[in-house]
DNA sequence: AAAAACCCTTGACTTTTGTCAATGAAACAG
DNA sequence: CTGTTTCATTGACAAAAGTCAAGGGTTTTT
């Protein structure tokens, strides 16, 4: 099942049926259990995943065994750590699965060669990048400017559907707070409303 | 002058002396005295500048009349609104000087000609998003998942340049804290010494 | 050269967020 | 079905960061 890769590549970047076929040759299908890596801290970075299925998080563990979430994936989305699979230096992100997944992977061959022979997917990736990109700068001003509530709410209305599949200390370490904080916040919203 | 530019350019893609003077056309030399604005927030961000001299600053207001510094660039780098650059929406971001600066601009026209024409530079610019967007995540990791003096010393130890050459109160800014904060925790890693 | 604007520091105090510990509910695994 | 793990909440307290206000040193402007 490609059909949501090609349906987010065609919206990018519109394909003719014979390009589909070219591309589809070099994705590597792949299932992933609940709790399941695809990726560990250390390790190099072999893939880009899409994830057709699912839901997936990257994250850090730091000296005291904290967790921090620095990114979400569930189905259409694409995650990575771009750094180790660009440069094949070790991985300083862990990536698995939150919920049993369905991911096409683009290996680092793959991606070459791609990148060498087919000019739309050049272009797929630059604009890929740039989303995620600009994606990124709005969370680290929100995460600079603004309080824990109002990240609290921007998240949730500009992620609904990762609000609701990802345990809540997950959301809390996302936008830089501790679980408790959290609670605690969302019981002053529900407070004041 | 645009040694620096292309520079910075062989480095990521080589090019022939052709090439240079192909794209070299497309370039629009500006020069900004200190405080003068590039782009302001509302107006739609025409350029892309890369930065031959001088330095600038990325920044928001909020509410509170405070600023938020999004991103420095100095001689090397680049600056921009991408999002309102790519979208042709109203910029979010401020941009201006720090000190009188010189500048390449790529207009929106040349960039979209250029992406047309010029494989070359549509790999530049990949990668030089691809550049940024690590930077950002790395930022925004030490951002969530970092104390204060951490924050600050990552800071000076990775760009020790910027760190001179700035006003404390950005840095400040820049890494999440009022002036106030960093002014005493650069006061008690002084005494730890 | 004087006035104004900018910048950094410091003190006193407040607010926000984190830490530790305990509890109960729900989800999961054998 | 039952023991275990995961998760969210809450309380009491501690730590971190922000706010407000003042002072003095620079730099910039006129």
């Amino acid at each position: 099942m490609n059909e949501l890769f090609f349906q987010k590549f065609n919206e990018k970047v519109p394909l003719t049926s014979e390009e589909q076929e070219q591309i589809k040759e070099y994705l590597t299908p792949k299932k992933l259990r609940k709790r399941q890596y695809i990726l560990q801290e250390g390790d190099v970075c072999k893939a880009i995943s899409f994830v057709e299925k699912g839901a997936l998080r990257a994250y850090t563990v730091d000296e005291n065994s904290n967790e921090h979430i620095i990114q979400f994936a569930i189905e259409g989305w694409t995650i990575s750590d771009l750094f180790s699979f660009l440069t094949a230096e070790p991985a300083t992100y862990n990536i698995d699965a939150l919920e049993d997944a369905e991911l096409l992977l683009i290996t680092r061959t793959a991606h070459e060669e791609l990148l060498r022979t087919q000019p739309k997917y050049e272009k797929y990736i630059r604009l890929l990048i740039t989303g995620a990109y600009i994606a990124l700068q709005r969370r680290l001003t929100s995460n600079i400017s603004l309080p824990a509530d109002e990240r609290y709410t921007r998240f949730t209305e500009t992620y609904p559907d990762i609000a609701q599949r990802v345990p809540q200390h997950m959301i809390a370490s996302y936008i830089g707070l501790t679980p408790e904080t959290l609670s605690r916040v969302r019981k002053k919203m529900a407070d004041r409303k």
